[in-house]
This record gives structure tokens, sequence and C-alpha cells, in this order.
DNA sequence: AGCCTTCGGAGGTCG
DNA sequence: TCCGAAGGCT
């Protein structure tokens, strides 16, 4: 166990190369904190140095340091740095994602949360299916109440803190949906399962209405430190103030201290819960003493970090922040409009292989962002054609694939027969002659005698009942055989009694399907070996000084026989009940962390190759060069979003992720016609261009194609189109104030996308311009009469709304 | 039970 | 346009 000693402490290596801002929040006396971190300020230096310092200078132990996260990757890499800091031995240390320490928690104190230690994790795609079986059986009207919807409201509810009997209901539809959240809760309940949603919710009841377990935990944690703030939800929030202290008099009485380190600049996550709000109150309710802003940025060259700048400033509700550098100007920022989504990834693809041929940047430092998935599609291809080496983030990941999934089905049955999820999900995978008449009348059967469809298999008679009985006869016996064994050998066991990799074999496209399920035998292999087992072990609760839980008060007077828990802790131990000692099978262990890190998704790694993702994805990460495709109204910002405030404002700010992921290339584009849904669009440049400074970009004028060869401008007159009413619905505007005069490329004013108005034809959209001056045309489309080219010298257009 | 057709919907996502 | 889900047909 770590000893701290200040005296002989190693003086300042650790704070070497900090800047004041971050060198005073690495050493902020007690009290409560907020770091308002910028992109690419040094956020995670400052957290992990922050740890670091607390323990080199005695003000806390391992043991008293709780540091919350959102990805297990950005745990991981805490934990990295954490231990190439300091020779300290982490384990001691909660350091976890929100779920993952939730998960410790409930484990260790299962008997208090009202669950078994061994409760499975549904994950989304479980909760969907958990709820479609629910609605089935209480003949709830799918077409009034889709099953999405229903987990959507309850998954929201949980976020809230809500609890069926919490949640306002005044009309029918409401009523009905509380109900069925409350039957929804029964059920997993009944079955031993707890969804994402419920892991923070009951903790959170766990910790709020145990005053021994809240009191032990704010004793042990005197430091409790929370990556991306802006990302947390009302619960999250509020699991904090139990985890931090007690409220007295509208204040909270503390013991320990709260470092919450976020920026609101990158809250992009309102649509799932999150609330920046949460910033404000922390501030308020906390009585937070330190605030530290960290604006130096470390990642980008300035005129990348201007058009940053410039374009959030567009926002209102901010708490206010502006990032600077010291380093260069460097590049402007190009821009280039493309006349279609297709030479937009042509353009694309030229400029990466320039940027890889002739200025020697390597591919998996350039990274291709777009608002949605849909996007993806166009460039891929012409990355392809080029046999330029991409991958793309996204899509599933390994332990949410159709076959780990019903491997992980039959591994939680040998644990627990009465989870009626993966029952289903594998009593006839393979087939095994049981339908869906049979599972009515075996689930109907089950709801009469309010027991798990295990055990209503035997009221089911004849055939059906013998083909039911054959399959629990079948993973009974594999219970049986699998005692005993290593994880690695229970898998194996369970692949082949389950016939699993049987029925891959006989299937066309199968081949995969078993190199994966092989994959999933090395998973649980190096899960036991390797770190992820060891680093899980320490769920146990130890108090501030590393001491074990069997002497604090929460046991006290429970089972003098417990175990000692501060021994050594075997690979396997697993996580510990807080008052016997039990641990968890590296069975259940492994399930866990199936649920809790569904594992990458990336396909391909370690490749050089450019990257592809969703700005979303984008956040956190960085590259040399970034291109950011579709800048188009109704695209970015996205239509669903940019009709009220707050919907735009986090467009916004999605945007202002998106430019400062670039170190030192930045480039934005935007195409006049893209293929959206099989029609042709016609979208109108993003408003985000009018609101970055001019002086930092340089626009690319596109080579004479005989399409949207006019000079684009950046300036003010953009029509705002989709985004105002209809799905066409553009600004009237004249051709005066559509086009600056300095202009001569758009004196016409029109541009592909715009609907115009023609005295004979009526209204029409512009699908195109050529064409210089008199000689200008453009093809416009009308609906009565076809596709035309028109001598804009002689027909007379106006733009309309 | 498994294949085929039809229909609807189409935004971002971590545990 | 393309994808998945759901229902019908063999």
């Amino acid at each position: 166990m770590y000893s701290p000693d200040p005296l002989s402490a190693p003086a300042a290596p650790l704070l070497q190369g900090l800047n004041p801002e971050q060198l005073a929040a690495v050493t902020l006396p007690s009290g409560h904190a907020l770091i308002l971190a910028g992109a690419g300020s040094g956020k995670t230096r400052v957290l992990t140095t922050r740890i670091a310092w607390l323990l080199q200078n005695g003000h806390a132990t391992p043991g008293g340091i709780l540091a919350v996260t959102f990805t297990n990757k950005a745990a991981k890499e805490m934990v990295a740095r954490l231990t190439a800091m300091l020779p300290v031995n982490v384990r001691g240390m909660w350091i976890g994602t929100f779920h993952g320490l939730c998960n410790r928690l409930l484990r260790a104190h299962h008997k208090a949360a009202n669950l078994p230690q061994a409760f499975q994790i549904l994950d989304t795609q479980d909760q969907l299916s958990a709820i479609k079986r629910l609605c089935k059986q209480f003949n709830v009207d799918e077409e009034r109440f889709p099953p999405k919807q229903l987990a959507y409201f309850i998954a929201n509810c949980k976020e809230e803190g809500l609890r069926p009997r919490d949640v306002p209901a005044h009309d029918a539809d409401s009523r009905k949906k509380v109900e069925i959240y409350a039957l929804y809760e029964a059920q997993c309940q009944r079955e031993g399962v707890v969804d994402f949603g419920e892991l923070m919710l009951r903790s959170y009841e766990l910790l709020r209405d145990h005053d021994p377990i809240r009191a032990h935990y704010q004793r042990r944690f005197r430091h409790i430190l929370v990556d991306e703030f802006q990302d947390t939800n009302r619960l999250q929030y509020l699991w904090l103030k139990q985890m931090a202290g007690d409220e007295a008099e509208g204040r909270l009485q503390s013991h320990g201290c709260v470092m919450a380190v976020g920026d609101d600049d990158q809250s992009i996550y309102a649509f799932r819960g999150a609330r920046v709000g949460n910033m404000a109150d922390f501030v308020r309710e906390f009585a937070v003493q330190h605030q530290i802003k960290l604006e130096q940025n470390y990642r980008s060259y300035s005129n990348i970090l201007d058009s940053a700048n410039h374009l959030i400033s567009h926002n209102s509700r901010r708490l206010g922040k502006n990032l600077r550098t010291t380093q260069g100007a460097g590049e402007p920022v190009r821009v280039y409009e493309a006349a279609t989504d297709l030479a937009e990834a042509q353009w694309m693809v030229d400029e990466i292989r320039q940027l890889v041929k002739n200025d020697g940047f390597a591919r998996k430092e350039i990274a291709v962002l777009y608002r949605s998935n849909a996007q993806s599609r166009v460039i891929e291809s012409q990355l392809f054609n080029a046999s330029v080496p991409y991958r793309v983030y996204g899509g599933l990941r390994f332990f949410e694939r159709a076959e780990i999934k019903h491997a992980l089905a039959y591994l939680r049955l040998l644990e627990n027969p009465h989870d009626d999820t993966s029952f289903l999900r594998v009593v006839n995978f393979p087939p095994r002659g049981i339908g869906a008449r049979t599972l009515e009348v075996l689930q109907d059967a089950a709801r009469q005698a309010g027991c798990s469809l295990h055990d209503a298999v035997s009221a089911v008679p004849g055939k059906a009942g013998a083909n039911l009985g054959a399959f629990v006869a079948l993973v009974d016996v594999l219970r049986e055989q699998t005692q005993g064994l290593s994880l690695r050998g229970i898998i194996e066991q369970m692949l082949e009694s389950s016939g699993l990799v049987e029925h891959f074999r006989t299937e066309k496209e199968g081949a995969d399907r078993i190199e994966n399920l092989q994959e999933l035998v090395n998973a649980a292999e190096s899960f036991v070996t390797q770190e992820g087992f060891g680093r899980d072990a320490v769920a146990l609760p130890l108090d501030e000084h590393g001491q074990s839980l069997t002497q604090s008060p929460v046991s006290q007077g429970l089972d003098p026989d417990a175990p000692r828990l501060d021994e050594p802790l075997r690979p396997t131990a697993g996580i510990i009940d807080a008052d016997t000692g039990e641990t968890l099978s590296p069975l259940v262990a492994f399930l866990t962390h199936a649920a809790l890190e569904a594992g990458d998704n990336q396909a391909q790694a370690g490749q050089d190759a450019v990257q592809l993702m969703t700005v979303h994805a984008s956040k956190g990460l960085e590259f040399d060069a970034v291109f950011i495709g579709g800048l188009e109204e109704g695209l970015f910002p996205h239509d669903n979003a940019s009709s009220d405030r707050d919907g735009l404002e986090e467009e916004r700010r999605l945007m202002y992720v998106a430019i400062t992921r670039a170190r030192q290339r930045l480039y934005l584009s935007h195409a006049q016609t893209r293929l959206l849904h099989g029609q042709t669009r016609y979208n109108v440049k993003s408003r985000f261009f009018d609101e970055l400074p001019e002086e930092a970009l340089k626009w690319i004028t596109p080579k004479q194609q005989g399409f949207g060869s006019f000079a684009p401008n950046s300036g003010a007159g953009s029509a705002y189109g989709a985004s105002a009413g209809g799905r066409f619905g553009f600004k009237s505007e004249t051709f005066a104030s559509a086009s600056p005069a300095s202009s001569k490329a758009t004196s016409h004013g029109l541009r592909a996308g715009l609907a115009v108005f023609h005295t004979k034809f009526g209204e029409g959209k512009v699908l195109a311009i050529e064409g210089q001056g008199d000689d200008a045309r453009a093809q416009v489309h009308f609906p009565r009469h076809g596709t035309k080219w028109l001598a804009l010298s002689v027909a007379k257009l106006t733009v309309v709304e």
C-alpha cells in the first residue's frame, strides 16, 4: 500500500510543464471546484496530475479517491496515465465509468439493494426485447405504444430519477405508459436483471436510503473527480450529491471535495439526457469555491482556433471561454463547394492523397467527420475506388453481434435459469422445433403461475412440451458439466453443447460468426488473465485507509467469520459482497464485463488508415488533418435540431467540437446537391459558414466543370433553406440582397437549390448554373413543365419564398 | 420453419 | 434509395 511521505516526495517533476491555470487546478486547496477545460487544454492531464499530486502530498490515500468518467476508454486512459506517473497501486482507487462504479456498489451491497449478487445487466437490445415480451403478455396495443418509444420513456424516467409512482401522469396515455413502466420493473426484479438506467437509479437509491452505507462512502471518498461533467444527466448529478455529502439547511455538508471538469461548449448529448445546467447547479448547490478556466490550447494553429472561437461566440447561453494558442496562424481553413455529394467525396480523396503524398501526413492522422452516418457511404466508395485504406467508426460492437449475444445468453442461463430474455433468445436457436405457438403457451403458463419460463416448462403438454424439456435439460446438463471448469472451459463446452458452432458451420457466411465465437473464447481468456479482471477485482469497498469494509460500520456486527478482505486479491476473486465476503464467479464477472464494455466498434484497427466517423464519435480525439463535409442547411445544422434555439445551439457546439479536433489542417465542404433517401436534395450551404472569421478561411474555387462554377461567397446573404418551414421553404430574397455587388459571378443571385418563380412556368427549383455574365444559364426544374435551361439575361426569374 | 414480399422510416450514442 | 421489421406464403 502506498504510504504518503511528503518530505521525501520528489519535488515537482509532476508539476513541470504545467501552465499557471493548470498548476492552480492541480494544486487547489480543499473545497469544491469547477474546472472549465476548453478543447485541447490538457484536461486529462490536469485530472490525473491532480490525483497524483493529492497522493504525493499526503492529501489523500488511494482509497480516498473516486474518479468518474463516461466511457471505458476515458477510464482506462486515466488509469494508464496514473500508473505511468506514480508508483501507486491504482487498485485502491475507484476509477471507472458511472455505470461501472454503480455495478460495484450494487454487487457489494446487493442485499441492501434488493438484488441477487449475480444480477445480469440488460443492454438496450435486451431491454427492448424484454419490453416487447411484456407488451405481448399484457396485450398492450403496440400501435399506440411502440415498444421503442416505451423503452425510451422508461430510460428517460430513470435518468430523471423517477420511479413509476413519481411520474406525473394526467392523461390516459401517460397513465398507461407509467403502468407499463411499473410492470417492466416488476418483470426485471423477478428475473434478477437490471438495465443501464436501473444500475444508476438503484445505486442512487441505495445511497439515499441506507444511512450507514452512504456515511461510509462519504467518509471514504475525500476526493471525487468527475470528467466530462457537462455530459452528466440529472440522476448522475443526484448520485454525485449523495456521494459528496448530506444536505442540511439548503447547503451541502460535505466531507470531501468534488472537482468537476467539463466544457459547456462541448455539450453535445442533450438528446440523451445530458443537462448542461448541472454545471450551474453544481456551482450553486455545492457553493463552489474555486473556478478555473483552462483556455490555453495545445492542439491547434490559430486559424483553426479562431474559427472555433468565432463560431461558438454565436451561442448565447455560455459560461464564457476563449481558446488561445501560442502556435502561429498555420494554414488557412480550406473551404470547398462541390456540385454534388459525389464531387465532394472526390475532392476529399484528392486532398487526402496529396496530404499523404506531398505533405507527409500519416493516413491515420487524417479524419473525415460527418454529421450523420448516411454520409459515409459516398466517401467510403470514393476512398475504396482510389485504394486509400480507411476505417469507419461506429456500427456493431463485438459483444453486440448476434452470434455473441446468443452465446452470452447460454452463459447467462447457466448462471440464472430465470433470465427469460436469454431464455427466449436461444430456446429455439439453433432451431429445435420450438415455434411461436409453443412459446405463447409457455408464456401464458408462466404468467398464470407467476413464475419464470424455465419453471413453467413442465406445464406445456405434448410434443411441444417435450421439445422445451429437452432444451431445459440441455442447459441443466451443461450447468452440471461446467461445474469447476475454467471460464475458458465453460465457454468452449457451451459452444459445443449448444450447437451454436455446428449451426453456423452449415450456414453460408457462418465462417465469420464461428471466428467471432472463437474470439469470444480469447476475450474470456484475456479477461481472466489480464488487467480487466484484475482491476475489477477491487470492487471491494475499502475505507479511506485502505482497510477492508469488514471493520467499518457498514458490516460491523455481521458475519465475524467473513474472510479478511484486505488480503491480496486473487485474479479470480472478483467482486466481493460487503457483508459476507462472497465473491463473484468468473463467469458472472465476465458477463458483467461484456454488458458494461461492449467492446470496440472499429473495424480493422492498427492499420494506417484514414479515419471516418460522425462528429459525435470524434469528441475527445484529435487529428493532424480534419475534413468536415456536408455543411449544408438541413444536414449540419440538422433539420430535426434547428427549429428551436436550444437545438441550434447544440448543433453549433457540435460544429465547435468538430473544428477543434484539427491540429494542423482543417477542410470544410458542402455540396449543392446531395442524394438523400433516394432523392436529389438541393441544399443551401450551412449558416455556420457565415459564423466563421473570413480572414481565417480560404475558399477554393472549383474547376470549371459546367456545374456550379460560380465562385462561392462566404459573406452575407446566404439563403437559409430547409430549416424555415417546409422541406424547401426558402426565405424570400431579392437578387440584390442575395448577392453582394463585389461578387461578379453571383450577380444573378442564383445558385443551385434556390426556388424561383418564372412568369410562364411558375415555381421551380434551380438545378444548376452555367456560364458567366450574359451567357449565364440556369437549369431549372418546374413541376408542371419539366426541366429547362434558361438564359438569365432573358428569362425573368425571381427567388421566391 | 424459413423464405419472400411489403411497408415504413430515415439523427447523433455511452453504459 | 436502402435497410430492417413484420406478416404471408409454401
